[in-house]
DNA sequence: CGTAGACTTGACACTACTCAATTGGAGTGG
DNA sequence: CCACTCCAATTGAGTAGTGTCAAGTCTACG
């Protein structure tokens, strides 16, 4: 492992911003992942970073752009099954999956880092810690693709799009993409189709609803949320599947237990700024 | 940690069996898994495991019988996200999250088996090819979640619920509950509406439109699928998703690293079997 | 033999889809 | 600077697929 000279001046990344928000990263773990996310590349809108079915690549980290990631039919209808933010990881299964059951496509132009999936291991024995907020996101990434399960199967068209709209708006502002209730949303109307479950036609007939309800506004790729409280009650948004609360103690107890390997300063308290 | 005695004569575990379709556990695995399931509980029918917005117990590894995991709004709709069978696990990420985003209810009586969190990270730390093994279990279960959703959102009633049957009857058989085509269902109509996001009388017509053209035939709680390949062919259903293929040489690098707090012969070919 | 829960079926309503036409911008080439 | 093109967004009209309501029917079981 190559460690990063140990300037001060790092620059914090999505991911960090992220992570920190569930726990308190030290001097070192925060180093570590600046490691992680030195290997960088960009990639133009509307390119495959991970295509279903093949074999997967390296381990990647959006630092910046949007992506999607989806699921097709043989006969070509699609779902979106997520969006892929600064801060999201693409193949953290990669160790344990032969090959992808899923595509991964660029919305935006899109900056990634790209680390060997070996590395994740050396995680888990040498920064546990960080290895667990590494899980705490992928965990988190399940969750949200339940609630979007639960949107589809029960929810009206009207409520799952206020649910997907403030549930971005969350998701956003944890990474800093996001002031008041406005946020750009590099998305088509056919994507947000695919993500919910609809038409086109009544994607566009939903959207028309809530403007003119007057809950959101749209001026080209910006959005802005006029009332969230009520957009979220219209979805009936509950912010309980995003665990955005702070790291249980129970962590401590379960992953940092014997030591090996390992010397930074973990006795930091991770609740200090809960 | 304890050790179970070193008795020969282990039963083989549901969950030992989903593993096993992973890769080659060794003896001391084998037997550091049988140490887990030490502690077992029975529960009758329509009992809640676990429920949304509680804080998270131990977690527990289900023995016998059938669960759902599900999804409730505000207002008493529900959405089953999947079904708990024998060898799957509850409150994997209890370690990760304060509390649940969703609740596990009991289908029929059950033996679960139960341990505390902090198992986990022992887990990592000891045996970090079982830990493997676990987080492959996982993956697979958010891979079944986002599939799910492309059944909801893309695919129609009567490909959904073709899609549904076929993969349990998939699931089924790695845990030895399913012979030839068939296996017992212990689900209401009910139940299955509400995981496939229909009504309950959409359900019923669906059902009866598969048994009119012969696919599957129904008595009671035992279904009997007549032509998998066909029935897979109306659900559009390509097992990608399940990940059945063992392990990839990728893994043995990333977990087995430099060897620590253990000591056993893990240079068993685990692509013996394949 | 009566009751309860699950299953079935018919009739009808409504959400969301399809088809089709139109509008609006952003880029491109003359 | 103005057609022209392309793609996304809109809107209308008609329809298909599902949902809702309501009335049975079946089965298990006390």
């Amino acid at each position: 492992m190559t460690r990063a000279p140990a300037s001060r001046a790092l620059d914090t990344t999505p991911l960090w911003l992220k992570l920190s928000s569930y726990l308190v990263l030290s001097e070192e773990e925060k180093m570590y992942l600046a490691d992680l996310e030195r290997t960088i590349a960009r990639e133009p809108p509307r390119t495959d970073l991970l295509q279903q079915g093949e074999k997967y690549r390296d381990v990647r980290i959006i630092r910046d752009g949007w992506a999607i990631r989806h699921k097709a039919l043989p006969d070509g209808r699609r779902q979106v099954v997520n969006f892929v933010l600064p801060g999201d990881i693409i193949g953290m299964y990669c160790t344990l999956f032969e090959s992808a059951d899923h595509s991964v496509t660029t919305l935006t132009a899109v900056e990634v880092a790209s680390f060997p999936p070996e590395r994740i291991g050396e995680m888990f024995r040498s920064f546990p810690r960080l290895a667990a907020a590494l899980a705490w996101s992928g965990a988190r990434e399940e969750a949200m693709v339940a609630e979007r399960l639960l949107s589809l199967g029960r929810r009206t068209a009207l409520e799952r799009t206020a649910h997907l709209i403030v549930e971005l708006l969350r998701r956003l502002s944890v990474v800093n993409m996001a002031t008041d209730g406005h946020f750009v949303l590099p998305v088509t109307q056919e994507i947000l189709a695919d993500a919910l479950g609809l038409s086109i036609v009544h994607i566009n007939r939903t959207l028309r609803r809530l403007r003119d309800s007057g809950l959101i506004e749209l001026n080209g790729q910006r959005i802005t949320v006029n009332d969230v409280r009520q957009l979220a009650s219209v979805g009936q948004f509950d912010e309980l599947y995003l665990h955005l609360i702070r790291v249980p103690k129970r962590l401590e107890r379960a992953f940092a237990g014997p030591r090996h390997q390992n010397n930074n300063k973990r006795e930091d308290d991770d609740r200090a700024k809960a």
